[in-house]
Formats: structure tokens, sequence, C-alpha cells
DNA sequence: TGTACATCAGTGAACGCGCGTTCACTGATGTAC
DNA sequence: TGTACATCAGTGAACGCGCGTTCACTGATGTAC
């Protein structure tokens, strides 16, 4: 029993692996069935052995992808933390930084498809909305406690907006976007009464 | 001379405004050729008469995207305006209104667009950082004079990134979080001081 | 331990379809005399 | 004003290509005796 799930379930999670990469870098329709099997090792007429659909493929892979990205943030935020500081500075730091401009491919899965979410077909669009979900709560967690919730969503939203106009203006002027979207967040939020 | 650009003229504008509704719609791969064509009421086959390529069509529509929801935008702020409050005030409103989730098609061409720019080739790809460049001056021309301009891009990423997950999440969590966002926006830098 | 068979993951050719692009042609508009 | 011709916008069939999906088959793994 143990042991029996581990032949194909390696592949399956390879193939979920390189599917999460591949929309982050190249969005949900960027890359294709063929081309996800042969980053994983394999060929594509083993696909839906695995899957039932391709939009099933990109659930799963929004959740791979969630939970990968969800695990470096969390240790950026650690190491940041460390040096001291409150968790909401060092969540901005860890969510904002320079090397996320170039990194989509392993970045948050929110910042990397948020417009064409909309876009998707019932079941995709329903994780997307969980993705988002998470996110907030994500900022929530890092929040001053007893302050507005709400106004969590509403950082939640800079960042990933930041982070979208930074990686279309590329550059300095990129990296300028992001400086001062660090700066004015850290500013309005970052001082932990008791810290 | 004045009148020789008619007949030509008038299917290219037909054309080039269709698709600046399709784009932001469906997203840059949402719709075809074909379609746009048709929806213009003509035939698919015409269309390099028009255009060198797909992706010059899409450069173009960005353009026109911009030009319509700018006008349709700067109208909304003066009917704001006329009621009272400062002309930021009035953009947040504006932008931020909760019949914008639904009408994207209409409305920013970087908040329909934001997270698919980066994957265009050259030619849209610069057209994209164009209207990006557009909304960050956008928002500066609406913003308190002498104040730190490097906020505006900070508040454009805010209002982007709201509309965005706004759009995603839908329904009352989705209007709950533009109404965040605006109350958010509009304490943070909405009193000028000489109002 | 060794053989025979069943199960199962993966292969690769093939399918139907839609898309961007090309091109020979048509029908209408406008100009020359 | 009327006819003959040139120009030009638009038509529709056809192309090559890539994609998601299907399916008959292969080769390896594991079980039964």
């Amino acid at each position: 029993m143990t042991s029996q799930p581990k032949r194909k379930q390696l592949s399956h999670d390879r193939i979920v692996e390189v599917a999460a990469r591949a929309i982050r870098r190249a969005g949900y329709r960027g890359v294709g069935v063929a081309d996800i099997m042969k980053e994983a090792g394999l060929t594509h007429g083993g696909f839906y052995a695995h899957f039932a659909s391709r939009d099933a493929l990109l659930v799963e892979a929004m959740q791979r992808a969630s939970r990968d990205s969800r695990m470096a943030l969390e240790q950026a935020v650690e190491r940041r933390m460390a040096k001291g500081g409150s968790r909401f500075e060092a969540l901005v730091w860890a969510y904002l930084h320079d090397a996320n401009i170039e990194a989509s491919e392993q970045g948050c899965v929110v910042a990397a498809l948020a417009s064409e979410m909309t876009r998707q077909e019932d079941a995709v669009r329903d994780e997307a909305r969980s993705r988002v979900k998470e996110l907030l709560s994500l900022v929530e967690n890092a929040w001053p406690p007893g302050s507005d919730t709400a106004q969590a969503a509403v950082v939640a939203a800079t960042m990933v907006g930041a982070l979208q106009l930074a990686r279309t203006l590329g550059g300095k002027a990129g990296r300028d976007l992001l400086a001062a979207t660090r700066q004015s967040l850290i500013r309005m939020h970052g001082a932990v009464p008791g810290a």
C-alpha cells in the first residue's frame, strides 16, 4: 500500500511541478501539453493517464505553484526577520524583492496570472479564486493584530499590481517602482506598536 | 487629399476599435483575426491589406483602447469633481468604480492585460510599456502638487492590482475589496492641502 | 528459485480543429477623354 | 453626359502548422503457483 503509488505518482508529481513553473513563466496558454510532458521526460501520449484534461492539470499546477512559492516566501520572510524588523516589513521586502522581477517562474502565481484568471473555464477560475484568497490571508497573517484586516487586502493588491507593473516596465524603472512601493507600504503599515 | 483616406480608413478604424475591445475582454490571444474581422463586418482575407501582422493590430488596438478608456475615465472624473472633492478623489472613484469589475471590455487596458504584457513580442511589449507609463502620468496629473511623484506610481499599482483581484474574486468579495481600496487611497492621499 | 501470466505506465502515430497568413479573383469606385 | 479603363478594397478558398485528445500497442513490473 505505502509503496504502491510510487512509480506513477513520481511521474505525476514531476509533470505538475513542470507545469507549475510553465504557467508562471508563459501563462495559462503559453505552454502546450506536449512541451510539459517533454520537459518532464515523458511523451505526450501518456498525459491522459494522469489528467482528465489540460484544465485539470492547470488546477493542480496552480496548487503546486502556490505551495512552492509560499514556502520560498516564508523562508525569505524568516531570514529577513532574523535581522530584525516586523513580520510585515519582512513580507514586503520578500514579496517585492528586485530579484522577483525576473523570477516569475518561481514567484507568486497570482502576480504571474492575475489578468488571465477571469478568462478561464470554471474549474481553473475557481482554483484561481482560492489562490487569491490565500494571498489575502497570507498578508493578514503578517498584519499587526487588531488592525483592520480589510486593509490587508489593499496591501495584497498593491504588491500584486506593483510586481506586474515593474515586470512590464523592466530595468531601472521597474526597480524604482518596487522600491517606492516597499517604502510606501512599510511607512504606512510597518511600524508595529509593540516592536 | 482630405477625402482620400475615407473608405479604407473607415474599415481600418472599425477593425481597430473591435480589436481594442476584444483584447480587453479576452486577452491578447483570446480572439482570432477572423473573429475580429467578422465583428467588424468584413471577411478575414482582407486583414493583411490593413496590417502587416496580427501583432501590428495588437499595437494599434492598445493605443485605441488606451485613448477610449482615458476619455471615458476623464469624463467620469469631471462628473465626480462637479459634485465636489479633489481631482485625486474623483480619479480613485472613477477608476475603482464597482461597475468596472464587469466592464473590462471598456476599461483600463493595463488592468485588463498586465500579467500578459511581459510575454508579448517586442513591438507589443514596447507598446504595453508605453501604456503603463501613460497610466502612471495619469495618476500624477491628479496628484497634489509638490508631493512625491514616486508615490503616484504606487497608487497606480494599487488601483491596477485591486481591479484585477476584484475581478477574480467577483461578487461581494470583489466589491468589498474595491471599497476598501478606495477608502484606503482617499484616506492616505485624498486630502488636498488647499481644498 | 523459476516460470507464466496479468497489470500497468508509457509510447508514438493519428485525428480533427482552429489559427495566422497568402493569393488569385471580383466588384465597386473613380478618372480620362 | 456618357463610355472605357485603371485602381483599389474586399472576398473566399487554400496553405502549413501546432495544439488537445485518442488509441492500439509495447515493455516493464509485480503476482501466482
